[in-house]
DNA sequence: CATATTTGTATCGTGACACGATATAGGTTA
DNA sequence: TAACCTATATCGTGTCACGATACAAATATG
């Protein structure tokens, strides 16, 4: 029988993941740096990011800020601290609950973030027929493993 | 001409950067657990994937490895010496360029890389549908975005 | 073919930052 | 009001990426 024709390459998975996490990397190069170049470590842009970008219904408290980065909720804590001394965000109390730390972006960091959010569309423009290219043959992938398991 | 319209949320584009950003972040959360748990850093699990992923007329190198991760040359001989150290990949001689340290994913770390590839499989292909709808909201918005600029 | 330059890898000291453990004040429940 | 829970804060520690530097091998230049 002609195992000549398909030969599906067992290692295609393996390369699939491999060019997906690659174009991943080189977006978020892209995204340090231009962070960097505006003046902002990049887990503070995403910070600025993910409290002005946020629902307006969304109480912006520090523990929000941790859960949209995915950090525990003390790095958070120190990640704000860092950006508040740069006047990027401020803290302001909760009056129903005084526990609470209330986020708000400054006009400094609102400004910033405007700039990069532009690059970043345009960015994400290119970058968006490779990734969802390689998404795709990873779906079509998925399946066949389930059936071969580990080599 | 009609501005009249819609009022198009002039934080769209924020918001949906900073939804785009968020499962990005969640599918890398799930991919450092998933390391962690099968035994393996984050980063130690994106070296094996690069090197085993790679096309096979690739010359392995500390450079090509480097590259593919986004890391400066030295950051990437230090995760060779802590990956070769445990056993999952092995430095050889390059009998045509002595510099030149060619890289080898060990049975084990090929092991313990296929069972990573099975579960990203899945995981991406959940995660393809809110990730790629995002970058077409972007993208729709970024034409935007180059007319108005900063905010 | 001897020397200068470039290339590939390695070493070392430093800094940023995420984390676990712990603390404390403010809410909530019994 | 005591016991418990929640939200934020503090502190010490470890990992890791980096710049600067070193060195050996390859290539270019005179």
């Amino acid at each position: 029988m002609g195992n000549q024709s398909a030969t599906p390459d067992p290692d295609l998975l393996l390369k699939t993941l491999a060019e997906f996490r690659y174009e991943l990397r080189r977006f978020l190069l892209f995204s340090e740096s231009a962070a960097l170049e505006a003046g902002l470590q990049p887990q503070q842009h995403q910070l600025l990011l993910q409290v002005a970008g946020a629902p307006e219904d969304t109480d912006l408290t520090i523990a929000y800020a941790a859960e949209r980065l995915g950090l525990k909720h003390n790095s958070a804590v120190e990640l704000v601290d860092r950006s508040e001394r740069e006047g990027l965000v401020e803290r302001r109390a909760d009056m129903n609950d005084k526990r609470r730390a209330i986020l708000r972006v400054t006009r400094k960091g609102k400004l910033v973030l405007g700039r990069l959010a532009g690059s970043h569309a345009e960015e994400l423009n290119e970058l968006a027929p490779r990734l969802t290219g390689a998404l795709k043959h990873i779906s079509f992938n998925a399946h066949r493993s389930n059936k071969v398991e580990a080599r």
